[in-house]
DNA sequence: CACCTCTGCGTTGTATACATCTTTGCCCAT
DNA sequence: ATGGGCAAAGATGTATACAACGCAGAGGTG
């Protein structure tokens, strides 16, 4: 496979030393608790230390990196709970957007915006057969529901508050999604989401922000439950962005 | 008044171009809208471009800065909508964490601290009288009693979503405290205060999750009206840290 | 007069030299 | 053998030179 870095032509060599070492982390090339040293990174870049030094401290503050007393960085590991309360925040944060956008109304074209995006996965699932391209589509459109949940709020703050948790590699809404190519339910789990955006909508429709709010709550917590089946069968976990980054109860 | 950046003696020259920045900022030394020249502030800091550009890249995270699209940085402005609505994330955030505590129980030594805390802020203010550093010692114990719900949820990405909050100059919890100086009712205020935070604390004893949240979130409510009078009363608007990046309904 | 271009200046991007701090590991003393 | 200290290697912190980019203003042209 071709380093999709390197395909990156019109960037700057800041984002490509971001790019290079997120893709690096999350591939498990450089390993959970390793010590990453500037000039280290400099070979495996070739960049200087310049950009090298502005993507570290980029990538702590995204979490992935985690600064020492030393003024070094360490790759950062998660575990179980962890990702399971960073999920619980997401959720939160985006029942908060769902509570603020019923509350202040959502704009016609951004419902009409929503009711298209389930259509769109209606159709999705309606003709998904195992093995298809169908899971990809899926994901495109369940993060552009999320997105448009989020756009609905009209909140600069909330979108702030968010954007921060959803930059961990498994707090997004999509990001188990892919995993589910491995889990025989997979298919009835994607129908219960879809559901839940139904009547998320729903609920937004008729600006009922006592019954949008746990709703969407809800809604998160099927990432949780895929974070449980994923950890159970590695062939599903195989498929996850960023598992080398989770610390598995009891090793290592 | 001395410049009470030059007083850090200890510290890297990054950290003194974070603080130089964030305190002229704060200050309206440099005022919202200005753009911020690398050049300009190793001007005015003393320091080389370098650490002047961490700075710049640290501030723009926290939220005081403005990246444009020619790779400069702007003094940001927050309007009254998002300052409310900061103060909503933070309460938010703040309700899953005590939720979170109450769910999984707080340990002992925490739950102690807690009542330390708040006998502490009994005492405080059966002593108050106008004039004398009261408020001061509320804000301490204020922002003590609040650290302490976080840590009761041991909650890292809790707390990591809430640090990034708080950063903001008027999400904190004792943003507007302050400002309590020029308020009349600012008394009545703070013992409504105390009251709730009995009752989170009652609540969390209790384990009582679905009492603890909402609690917790209309506590941080408090910090919305006070913002509101406070906007209403240029003597407290003073008072308050970083007034000068809040934007006035319909001014400039 | 409007518009386009080209030039010059101001700003940020990058590399690198040098300073300073941290860590490591060896050697010596006990 | 163990502990402490010191020296050397390696790391990050800082300053600065140079490159590249972008914007504004002057001047030319239709």
């Amino acid at each position: 496979m071709a380093d999709p870095v390197a395909l990156v032509r019109d960037a700057s060599l800041t984002e490509r030393a971001v790019l290079g070492i997120r893709d690096q982390v999350l591939r498990g090339k450089l390993r959970a608790g390793e010590r990453l040293t500037e000039l280290g990174l400099v070979d495996l870049l070739g960049v200087s230390r310049t950009p090298v030094r502005a993507a570290l401290q980029k990538l702590a503050e995204e979490g992935l990196l985690e600064p020492t007393q030393s003024n070094g960085y360490l790759v950062r590991n998660f575990s179980e709970a962890e990702i399971f309360d960073a999920i619980e925040v997401r959720g939160t944060l985006e029942g908060l957007a769902a509570r603020i956008a019923a509350e202040r109304g959502v704009p016609q074209p951004i419902l009409e915006q929503l009711r298209h995006c389930l259509a769109g996965i209606d159709a999705v699932l309606a003709g998904a057969r195992p093995g298809d391209g169908h899971l990809v589509r899926y994901s495109e459109l369940n993060s552009r529901f999320h997105a448009l949940l989020l756009e609905a709020s009209g909140s600069t703050m909330v979108a702030r508050a968010l954007a921060r948790v959803v930059s961990l590699p498994f707090a997004a809404p999509d990001a188990f999604v892919s995993a589910q190519a491995k889990i025989p339910e997979s298919l009835q789990i994607l129908k219960t989401a879809q559901l839940q955006h139904h009547e998320i909508l729903g609920a937004l429709e008729a600006r009922s922000s006592a019954r949008v709010e746990p709703l969407v709550r809800e809604h998160a917590r099927i990432a949780r439950k895929n974070l449980e089946l994923a950890l159970r069968n590695s062939d599903a976990l195989e498929q996850v962005v960023g598992a080398p980054l989770i610390r598995r109860r009891g090793r290592s």
